[in-house]
RNA sequence: GAAUCGGUAGCUCAGUCGGUAGAGCAACGGCCUUUUAAGCCGUGGGUCGAGGGUUCGAGUCCCUCCCGAUUCACCA
């Protein structure tokens, strides 16, 4: 059942018995409030605006945060203190503190990893290190578990990182560990959220209208993916978690806004991967009056946008290769991208042309694969993952988009965009499919596939199709996979690192 | 779902040919009032992922299972 009825180590022993000292103490080991007043890093950033040459006069400064690392020499010791911002060094002394709070409650009855406040004075020591002098120690939480701390040292200017907690699946399953010991989670997460924040901000200031729009869907649709499956008991219905929103937005379109967008957890009931997690993260945007060139300009300077408020430049490390999301970003239609791999031009091929094509280029085709099909595998595995600067590749097959609008001159193509860079997919896009009748038809072509047993392929939703007949205006559609673009901004390497809790297995 | 690699102390890891379970840090007992992985002396700490098998003897060899990482397949 619970932890404690599991055996515990010895040192988690040690600090519930240290808990009942400091009870026996009158230390209350997990106080009401600390007042903070400052935080590590502004006062290592501005230090000459605490230090004065007579300390008696030294502004006071109160800092809460866990205790790191500790280096008691007797009657005094340094220790360092985190706190959201980072660390700062504390110096205290017996005679500052008290003895008691110094001998018994510092140096014997608190680990490494409590949270205590101090308040005092800033200084330099010897070495230059800035450094809080403590003339008041609070204890604000006894710890139960120890902390796995790293140690640090630089040697010729290199960081060399002694007993990290680097134990991806101890870091993922205990994430609150993983973010108190590992700054650079902390950061990882903070442009997370900040690259959010700055998409938000780009779209609030076109005047779009950020809505929310249902996560339970009677029918799912707007993507080609297996859903997660739930049940509604007063209704006694079955009901899926959202594979994608965007039938619900356009629906807002036909309602007369003339932008919305939404963030959106979308759920899909697949594999994981470095690059997949069963739920995550989307914005769509839809835009009325607008097309997908529209949209290619939109997003690449959102995009900019993002790249300089994390890196304050458009270019950006991602592994081996430095990313420029510099506009305007190349536009390649899919079928020149192809010819230029591969030598083949794909476009006008038939299904038996394709199939030959293919062969000869190595690529496994079976009899359920469509012209559509073909085609896009062959653009996965010869052009892709070449596509390392961000590129716009345009005008799909209509197979392959069934919410697509048909191209305005190029036979059998849709208005479709996919923006690539580091080789992956970062965003989908295009002129939205508003003739209703046309929708009809490729959704009923979407539900013969699924009746031979694709169950991946869409479903006809009446009331979407009732929409569209009442009229969506001229609209261009954006999904941005929010995880993958943070894996790129942030040069994380697994989905894993961008999500808080990634999915795991059961412990 | 398949393949490969991995799981040993709180953390990071070593463990030879099958022969008493190891190190550093952390912890504990001492000394030390400006240290920088602080230092010095001393001490304790293990269901070796789980279960089974082979063997006089298994962390080590064999089998099954669990968990993770990576790659592949599907997808974003």
């Amino acid at each position: 059942m619970s932890e404690h009825e599991l055996s515990i180590s010895e040192q988690e022993e040690l600090r519930r018995e240290k808990l009942q000292q400091l009870r026996d103490l009158g230390v209350n080991p997990y106080p009401y409030e600390f007042d903070v007043t400052h935080h590590s890093a502004e006062i290592k950033a501005n230090p000459d605006n605490y230090i004065t040459e007579d300390h008696s006069v030294s502004p006071k400064v109160a800092v809460a945060g866990r205790v790191m690392t500790r280096r008691i020499m007797g009657k005094a010791a340094f220790f360092n203190l985190q706190d959201a911002e980072g660390t700062i060094q504390v110096y205290i002394r017996r005679d500052d503190v008290g003895e008691e709070n110094y001998n018994t409650v510092f140096k014997k009855l608190v680990d490494l990893g409590d949270i205590v406040g101090i308040k005092g004075f800033v200084f330099r020591t010897q070495t230059g290190e800035v450094t809080i002098h403590a003339e008041y120690f609070e204890l604000l939480n006894k710890t139960l578990k120890p902390i796995p701390v790293a140690k640090e040292i630089e040697e010729n200017g290199v960081k060399k990182v002694f007993d990290a907690f680097a134990d991806k699946e101890l870091r993922y399953r205990m994430r609150y560990v993983d973010l108190i010991v590992n700054p650079q989670v902390r950061e990882t997460f903070r442009k997370r959220t900040k690259l959010v924040q700055v998409m938000r901000e780009h779209m609030n200031e076109l005047g779009f209208l950020e809505v929310e729009t249902p996560i339970l869907q009677p029918i799912y649709g707007g993507a080609s993916a297996r859903p997660f499956v739930t049940h509604h008991n007063a209704l006694d219905m079955k009901l899926y978690m959202r594979i994608a929103n965007e039938l619900y937005l356009k629906r807002l379109i036909v309602g007369g806004f003339d932008g919305v967008y939404e963030f959106s957890k979308d759920f899909r009931n697949e594999g994981m991967s470095r690059f997949h997690n069963p739920e995550f993260t989307q914005v769509e945007l839809y835009v009325a009056y607008k097309d997908y060139n529209w949209m290619m300009e939109f997003t690449e300077k959102m995009v900019e946008k993002v790249a300089i408020a994390l890196h304050g430049s458009t270019k950006v490390q991602v592994g081996e290769h430095e990313i420029n999301f510099q506009t305007p970003w190349p536009r390649i239609p899919m079928f020149e991208a192809i010819e230029k791999e591969t030598g083949h031009n794909l476009y006008g091929k038939s299904l038996d042309e394709l199939k030959t094509i293919a062969h000869e280029l190595k690529i496994h085709v079976d009899d359920t694969m469509g012209i559509g099909k073909i085609i896009d595998e062959i653009f996965g595995e010869y052009v892709e993952h070449k596509l390392i600067q961000p590129v716009f590749i345009t005008d799909y097959p209509i197979e392959m988009s069934p919410l697509a609008k048909k191209h305005r001159s190029k036979e059998g193509l849709v208005e479709r965009f996919e923006g690539i860079c580091n080789g992956k997919e970062i965003c989908n896009a295009f002129s939205e499919l508003n003739d209703p009748i046309d929708q009809r038809e490729r959704l009923e072509e979407q539900a013969s596939l699924r009746d031979m047993g694709d169950d991946e392929a869409m479903a006809v939703d009446e009331d979407f199709l009732r929409a569209l007949e009442y009229g969506m205006p001229p609209t261009a559609g954006l999904g941005i996979g929010i995880d993958r673009l943070t894996m790129i901004m942030t040069n994380s390497e697994s989905i894993r690192d961008v999500l808080f809790f990634p999915h795991m297995r059961p412990e």
